[in-house]
DNA sequence: GCACGCATTATTGTATACAATTATGTTCTG
DNA sequence: CAGAACATAATTGTATACAATAATGCGTGC
């Protein structure tokens, strides 16, 4: 097993990691939207004071991908659907444009950092691991958008792709579909030749593919437990 | 003096009541870009723990008006001259598309509210108060957002106004300019009329002029002090 | 007289303790 | 037996205490 993942001994744990650590079990579906993050069992798993933890998952909220409900907890958040709707929307408005600048200022590094991405996605997907890869998906929309270098965009799409991943875990349709990653190797391909309009073009209807994708009717709130997603099921 | 500003007397200072008593007073430009926000100071003046206090400014962090350095303390935020070109870029791709989104689901008491808005931007004007007036200009643009039923999008709206103010706090160069709320006229005149491609137009030009009234060249950090900003110059 | 280094002070980071609120389970009553 | 009310437990909100880090000022040496 290829553990960056969330259980770092004893050093250096601070509030900013544990955020993270979080943030990427969410994005890779091992927290369902709903799941209740207690604050003893945070500290207990990270090993550190709930002041930290507190700190960590305000930081979450702060991102709209935990939702704290005064007297009673965090939770996992669990869009609605129409926050689904509102948040593809608003990725329609962003990443379009945010491609074809990306297209304008890519470098051939950038390229090869966006072909990695690919690879690793596939790797992910080989290995049977989908979160790994709705992960990779993700971090391939922002990577594009750091290329654009326009660093306050960037920052507003990567609170997009975090919603969206919670939105895909509540409100997805297709079955295969995740897989097929044909729009980005289309967009690579455009990017990489600096045409402008083609990107755009392709993130818009690489988005608008996405969203069609979504499920129609709400899902019921279910609660989920907390420590097996995190430590799998291995020690305590 | 019409306080309902920030110094709640003893009863339910929250953390959320902190954040936006000091939200408030960047906006209307009574704590300047830089100002150290030292802990102890601030649980001093609204008479809470330092714990309540490091959660508004959090939350302050999180809106990016406030700069927390590690073990240095929270500064107001001082926006680089890139970045503030960055949020004006921003603010030129969603705010448009929000207008015209605006113009075509506004109510008349949507529009009566902004008219509203504007009156109550003149009377401070009128009474010198150009921070109050500053702070309603930015919350007609966020009123704006809010008829167009969009909530994320008003969200990330928000946030870039709060740091276009801080923006105009270094950057400004017009001296009666931000006076002429002719453009605000204009366009609730457009969205009243239910004008889509005007509005969105109008709203265009808008920013571009606001933009292009920021002043070219970096602005030297300065340190301000706290307690008469927030206390006006009274007691203590 | 200036610069470097050490000691002191001040401020933030973290943990713990206590208070307030909410959830839960039991018991009593109709 | 069902439902409500109370008591108990669990969990979060807030304050305080302690530790770690950075800023400051003083003194010494060159």
């Amino acid at each position: 097993m290829t553990l960056k993942a969330p259980k770092p001994s004893k050093v250096n744990v601070t509030a900013e990691s544990i955020s993270n650590a979080l943030s990427l079990a969410i994005h890779e579906h091992r927290l369902a939207p709903g799941t209740k993050l207690g604050e003893d069992d945070l500290s207990d798993i990270y090993g550190v004071s709930r002041t930290t933890v507190r700190t960590a998952l305000l930081s979450l909220s702060h991102h709209q991908i935990v939702e704290i409900k005064r007297n009673r907890g965090a939770y996992v958040a669990q869009p609605s659907l129409t926050e689904a709707h509102e948040v593809f929307e608003a990725r329609e408005l962003l990443e379009p444009r945010t491609a074809r600048s990306a297209a304008l200022k890519a470098t051939p590094d950038d390229i090869a950092l966006l072909s990695d991405h690919i690879t690793q996605e596939h790797a992910a997907l080989d290995a049977g691991d989908r979160g790994r890869a709705l992960y990779l998906s993700g971090k391939f929309h922002l990577e594009i958008a750091r290329i654009a270098k326009q660093q306050t965009i960037t920052d507003m799409i990567n609170v997009l792709i975090a919603r969206s991943s919670l939105i895909i875990a509540l409100y997805w349709r297709r079955e295969s579909a995740l897989c097929e990653s044909q729009a980005h190797h289309d967009l690579i391909a455009a990017i990489g030749d600096n045409n402008a309009a083609l990107s755009e073009e392709l993130m818009q209807s690489h988005l608008v593919d996405l969203h069609s994708a979504l499920n129609l009717h709400e899902v019921p709130p279910v609660e989920q437990n907390l420590r097996a997603m995190l430590l799998g099921d291995a020690k305590s």
